[in-house]
RNA sequence: GGGCGCGUAGCUCAGUGGAAGAGCACUCGCCUUACAAGCGAGGGGUCGCAGGUUCGAAACCUGCCGCGCCCACCA
């Protein structure tokens, strides 16, 4: 076979390596240019639609980033091949609180603060780091392949976005959902601006927990001893006969001279402590919820700064340095009755700079969430939007289920301003986006910005043109999933269900959620399953993969490890298998172009048996693939198709047709084309995970033609043969009993074997002798034995297989025992079961014979064994 | 404190009632004319522990042990 058959002269000359950075680069602008990601409105395909979770313009993504995008990339490409017409929508999130830290720690490098610049210049500032920034963002969404449509990129500072935010501000607070009220709120006395719950961590810290004697009956604990300051009151339970008597008294608050009540209090648990609980209204929420049932004032002591602000000698100190002052000084007078011991207790920080959250009683606007979250979780509960995986839901339900108002005023300056009025007398004016805000003398506008998390809520449609009706809201809302980390389906999901269900409202019920599917994958680890972090230094940068392996390797190490909703772990060894698997992919198509496999024409009608299995097999991938990728379990498809590759297609069907293309003639047509037509197929449904080499190969084989928009493989199920798969089941069996063979053997290459293949006959399998003979490297039955083996790969199937060297008898003999042990094993216990009547009655047919199945199986074994044993030469 | 989840090969993980699996790692043998980023053949697991349900359990139930995550206003 030194002259090729047959050779494509239009096919392209493949290296023997796959580069992927050529590759890539060309490939994207190509798809790019082309419009393929571009989707439109207007067409009559049903339209599927995904909008990714924006990214924060202040970071670069990271490589969760990257299993996020893969895995809408994936489904939107398969999509996109079915005839949908398929939306992949970009953006960013202007993530407030995180830009406006990052710009302010570069001015805070220059010296400068954001007040120094005055609130216009700082803004400007901030749009000048978002250009920047973004524009790296985007660069690595094209090196990741992402399918997305370039066209329609929001932000969520953009106009449009800026209009929708108003508009639903506007509705929300002409509905009464959204109002402003003196709450305790979270607060960052780093960050000076207020935080909603999700923005506050909490961790186990150390505290101390202190006693401290307010008069001879009074003993109040804490591990905040300079809120005494400010007690309004003290607090007992109603059901606490010890503190009976002390109801409706008073007791003289140390260090102040004042005098405070003391209250009844459902709130307070007689078995802690002393049963008596020190009530700071304006700086705990228990202790306001109690000041509010008791008409209690409310005494801030603290500044936005955590410096207290009570008059007398702790004034001017920062409140932890007010803590241990304070001891001190009631020490001094004998008030501390048991010393200080540690305590631990869970404390918030700001999720943004660690610092200790302060809760703080202020002036807020917040969002009633209460008909909100009933109705997104409602739409979850009767199925309008489906949960991946299911388990996840319940989390779901826990979360709005039991939401607290939601704080959406931020004292920040970067950010939607809140678009509220007050006039010279105390007016308040809501206004919406086609109003005039009212002018003036005295008239001033809401300093605050709201929340980012409130413009992320709004993302499923205001992209889409919400508020107008726009085609593409009519098109492509409800988006069909939506994908991303469970780690945020608290606040990112909940919020988008509230919001997109209150501002669909109009829509019919099935038609107002903003998805029809939420996906969730879990977050990257590293190869011990631990969680990446800078600190531990096991952060990968995806776009150095990218550099160094590829972005379809890159992708396709973390789709292999995406089952829904769970971790995953990757290293770069994983990557680099990936890697090989598209050099593996690179080379099986240049053999198939090198030996004139093309898809061209119909598939041949006539058929050898190799040829049926592997279609038979490729039909057996196409319906589990299809299943797998609907279901979002891409981890599995990906290894359905690792397995079809690399073992069906690489190691067995390539090798079983080499010596059929080489001897040419109408066989080495028929496969010619069978290749072509598997590559072909193979490449359309690895396509979603690894767009670049894919297309590269699949463009190779069918010139002028993309696979981007190639149609989706369908199931053709008149290419289904049983028996085909049966007889190259026994033919692999043979081939790889006689490697065996070979390799206990320790036969060196140059070693010459024989088989006799006669015993072949009896189950069909002569005919595949010279496949056989290929596989196994086997000569023609010659003399001159010096030893002979005989093995029975089957009970029905014998080889003799003879060496020219002597064998090494008494290893046969061992691996034959070894053999006969477990054959013996396996008979025993069918028997066993058999034998058991309780089984053979309650059992199911198909396994009450499948286990009889097994037991012929291992008696002919055992007498094949016992053949081959007697064979043997006396060692 | 409440809730959820996990414990299967050295590592990371599939496997939800009918013969213990994959990738990587490991051992041995091969530069076989698509690919050494490759080919062939192997070794390796009382499926956390203890009970229970069942003809049959890695899978279902109970308890225990060990991890992890989320939520949380007992001073």
């Amino acid at each position: 076979m030194t002259e090729t058959p047959q050779t494509r002269t239009d096919a392209p000359t493949l290296s023997a390596q796959y580069q992927p950075g050529e590759v890539e680069r060309r490939r994207y602008e190509g798809w790019v240019s082309a419009g393929h990601f571009r989707a439109d409105a207007s067409s009559d395909r049903p339209p599927f639609s995904i909008v990714i979770p924006p990214p924060n313009v202040t970071g670069s993504l990271h490589v969760g980033h990257a299993l996020d995008h893969t895995i809408q990339d994936t489904l939107v490409r398969r999509r996109r091949m079915q005839g949908y017409e398929a939306l992949w929508l970009p953006g960013m999130d202007h993530a407030g609180i995180a830009t406006q830290n990052v710009v302010e720690r570069q001015l805070a490098a220059e010296g400068l603060s954001r007040h120094d610049l005055g609130r216009e210049k700082f803004v400007e500032r901030v749009w000048q780091w978002k250009a920047e920034s973004g524009g790296a963002i985007l660069g690595q969404m094209r090196r990741l392949g992402d399918s997305v449509d370039w066209d329609r990129e929001r932000f969520t500072m953009d106009d449009g976005l800026s209009r929708a935010v108003q508009t639903i501000f506007k509705r929300l607070y002409d509905g009464g959902l959204i109002y402003r009220a003196e709450r305790i709120i979270n607060w960052c006395p780093r960050c000076l601006t207020a935080l909603s719950d999700i923005e506050v961590d909490h961790t186990e810290d150390d505290g101390e927990l202190v006693s401290i004697r307010y008069s001879d009956d009074v003993v109040v604990a804490t591990t905040r001893a300079e809120t005494m300051l400010g007690d309004t009151a003290v607090a007992v339970s109603p059901d606490d006969e010890r503190c009976k008597h002390l109801i409706g008294t008073e007791v003289e608050l140390p260090l102040t001279g004042r005098r405070i009540p003391i209250v009844a209090d459902e709130h307070v648990d007689p078995s802690f402590g002393t049963g008596m609980v020190k009530v700071t209204p304006a700086h705990d929420p228990n202790d306001f919820e109690i000041g509010q049932r008791h008409g209690l004032p409310s005494l801030t002591i603290m500044d936005e700064r955590g410096v207290i602000t009570a008059h007398g000698p702790f004034q001017g100190l920062d409140r932890f340095e007010a803590r241990p002052a304070i001891v001190a000084a009631l020490r001094a007078q004998g008030l501390i009755v048991a010393e200080k011991r540690p305590y631990v207790h869970a404390v918030g920080h700001c999720s943004r700079c660690k610092t200790t959250v302060e809760p703080r009683l202020s002036l807020q606007w917040f969002v009633n969430t209460g008909p909100l979250a009933k109705a997104a979780g409602d739409a979850v509960r009767d199925g309008r939007t489906r949960i991946e995986p299911p388990e996840l839901a319940k989390r779901y339900f826990g979360w709005v289920d039991n939401m607290h108002d939601w704080c959406i005023s931020r004292q920040l300056w970067w950010g939607h301003r809140i678009p509220v009025w007050y006039g010279p007398d105390g007016e308040v004016v809501c206004v919406g986006p086609d109003e005039q805000p009212p002018s003036g003398d005295g008239w001033r506008q809401d300093e605050d910005v709201l929340d980012t998390w409130f413009s992320s809520a709004l993302w499923p449609f205001s992209t889409l043109g919400w508020p107008d009706a726009t085609p593409d809201l009519a098109k492509f809302y409800p988006t069909s999933v939506l994908v991303t980390g469970y780690d945020i389906l608290f606040f990112w999901v909940a919020r988008m269900m509230m919001f997109g269900l209150y501002a669909m409202k109009e829509q019919p019920d099935s038609h107002a959620v903003p998805f029809r599917v939420v996906a969730l994958h879990g977050i990257v680890r590293d190869q011990h399953g631990k969680k990446m972090s800078k600190s531990f230094g096991n952060v990968v940068d995806p776009l150095d993969w990218i550099d160094r392996f590829g972005a379809d390797a890159t992708r396709f190490t973390l789709a292999r490890g995406a089952n829904p909703g769970s971790d995953v772990a990757v290293s770069e060894e994983w990557v680099q298998g990936s890697r090989n698997f598209c050099n593996k992919l690179w080379n099986a198509t240049r053999f198939a172009l090198m030996n004139g496999a093309h898809t061209e024409g119909e598939l041949p009608a006539t058929l050898s048996t190799v040829d049926k299995w592997i279609l038979s097999r490729l039909q057996h991938v196409v319906t589990e693939v299809d299943q797998q990728l609907e279901g979002f379990e891409i981890a599995k498809a990906c290894d359905t198709l690792y397995h079809f590759a690399w073992d069906d297609v690489c190691d067995w069907y390539v090798e079983l047709v080499k010596p059929v293309l080489a001897a040419g003639g109408e066989a080495g047509d028929a496969s010619r084309r069978v290749l072509g037509h598997v590559l072909d197929q193979l490449l359309r449904l690895l396509h979603p995970v690894m767009p670049f080499v894919t297309d590269e190969l699949w463009t190779a084989l069918t010139p002028g033609q993309t696979v981007v928009t190639a149609a989706w493989p369908v199931t053709d199920s008149a290419l289904v043969d049983d028996a085909a798969e049966a007889e190259l089941a026994t033919v692999q069996r043979v081939v790889t009993e006689i490697r065996r063979f070979r390799s206990d053997q320790g036969l060196r290459p140059g070693q010459r074997v024989t088989a006799r293949l006669g015993g072949l006959a009896g189950a069909g399998i002569a005919a595949h002798e010279p496949l056989i003979r290929s596989l196994v490297r086997l000569d023609e039955p010659g003399d001159g034995f010096a030893a002979t083996a005989t093995l029975a790969v089957t009970g029905a199937i014998g080889v003799e297989l003879d060496t020219r060297g002597a064998i090494d008898v008494a290893a046969e003999r061992a691996r034959l025992e070894k053999d006969r042990a477990a054959a013996q094993k396996e008979a025993g216990q069918c028997r066993a079961k058999l034998g058991n009547p309780a089984f053979v009655d309650k059992a199911p047919e198909p396994v009450v014979n499948k286990i009889k199945d097994r037991l012929a199986a291992a008696e002919a074994d055992l007498a094949r064994i016992a053949a081959a044993l007697g064979a043997l030469p006396a060692s």
